[in-house]
DNA sequence: CAATTGATTGATCAACTGATCAATAGACGA
DNA sequence: TCGTCTATTGATCAGTTGATCAATCAATTG
């Protein structure tokens, strides 16, 4: 019966291979980028070094796909969670909610390890320019949609949609270290927004706490 | 003649020491504070690695130094240029200047660093704080001025402070990466500034390019 | 049952890392 | 000039890391 699997340790190409991907991701989440290694992987899932070494051609782009596959699902899980939304400010609204949510801190910190390994690493390098592209267009295209909507105003959704992104990441980065304040981070990135996509004050959201 | 340098290799005690500090902030940031390893910094200065090591009780605290050395240079060029100007909002405007100016990248690429190893580096964590808090410092004591002197009108510096060096970072960290528009993030910065702090628009700068 | 395929192993390699310690050699004082 | 002090060395250690390859063993096939 070949469906049934048997006592051995033995697997399927494709099940290695998911199992391999997936434990290097929680790895990245828990440790960081840079704790991935062979014997980490390896001991982890219970099987040689060889063995990961055997499914992937080296550890460079082990790292990268582990990142490209953690931030893909980041942005899926978003847009996921924003696809009930109705109109463009609500999406946009529970954006920013998502994104400076209490949740952040471990994807926040595998996007530090990746700019800062990434000036060593092409291939991850690469796959970072990727990710912040996914990210640009994904926020491109819902503020541009908000414009055609007649939602939102402004001349360059691309630049807003850019700038926002920067600030969230910033704001999450000086929040893993200090001054944990969800609320007031939430605050000063709406009234960003509202400035500049022309929405009146207050449009993102309850005030929940002046941002001054 | 105990003035004079002889051509032996021996040097005083404290001259190494700043040897080694030099060196190992020259090699941070150009390749990273992680590529500070006793054998690059004594191949540079032409000494064996047991001399760096002898001079240095363990690696971790040399990066930190390095990084606290670097970080706190940083803090003292910004402030020396910073104190022909002699009102508040002149001292803002210059420093938002400085701190999204076209030399940034490589510090900025030192703190991206430091927020990464600090996760693992125990004594590199504890100066990250210890920076962040001076930066922190330096800026809220600006802002306090400027309420103080009626040309700023925020009922939290601190909070205000907070939020504009983290936004300044998330533009300089994406900027590293992607779409360096020097005028545009200035721009930005610029306006969160002016609202925040009461000012009218246009207060920190003639208007290089609408930021909308 | 026998044979082939391939997933998995164990051993091993070279290249790094930080760190230690006795021995050395250069500078200075007496 | 001699002796002391110490900055400096060379050798070496133990610990990582990623990577390779023949040997092995399980599963599937004939």
């Amino acid at each position: 019966m070949s469906t049934v699997q048997s006592t051995s340790r033995r697997k399927a190409p494709v099940e290695r291979a998911a199992e391999i991907a997936r434990t290097a991701r929680e790895i990245a989440l828990v440790e960081g980028l840079s704790a991935i290694t062979l014997r980490g992987v390896a001991s982890r899932i219970g099987v040689t070094p060889a063995l990961v070494s055997h499914y992937q051609p080296s550890m460079d782009v082990l790292v990268a796909a582990t990142f490209g596959a953690i931030v893909a699902a980041e942005i899926g899980e978003v847009a996921e969670e924003l696809a009930p939304c109705e109109t463009s400010v609500a999406t946009l609204q529970a954006l920013i909610n998502t994104l400076l949510g209490p949740e952040r801190s471990a994807v926040t910190a595998v996007w530090l390890d990746a700019w800062s390994l990434g000036r060593r690493h092409a291939s991850l390098a690469a796959e970072v320019g990727v990710q912040m592209d996914a990210w640009q267009a994904f926020l491109s295209g819902l503020l541009t949609t908000g414009c055609a909507r007649g939602e939102f105003r402004t001349a360059d959704p691309d630049a807003v949609a850019w700038q926002l992104l920067a600030i969230i990441d910033g704001l999450n980065a000086h929040a893993i270290v200090r001054y944990g304040d969800a609320k007031r981070l939430r605050g000063l990135v709406r009234t960003v927004a509202e400035h500049e996509l022309g929405l009146p004050s207050g449009a993102l959201g309850p005030a929940d706490g002046s941002v001054l």
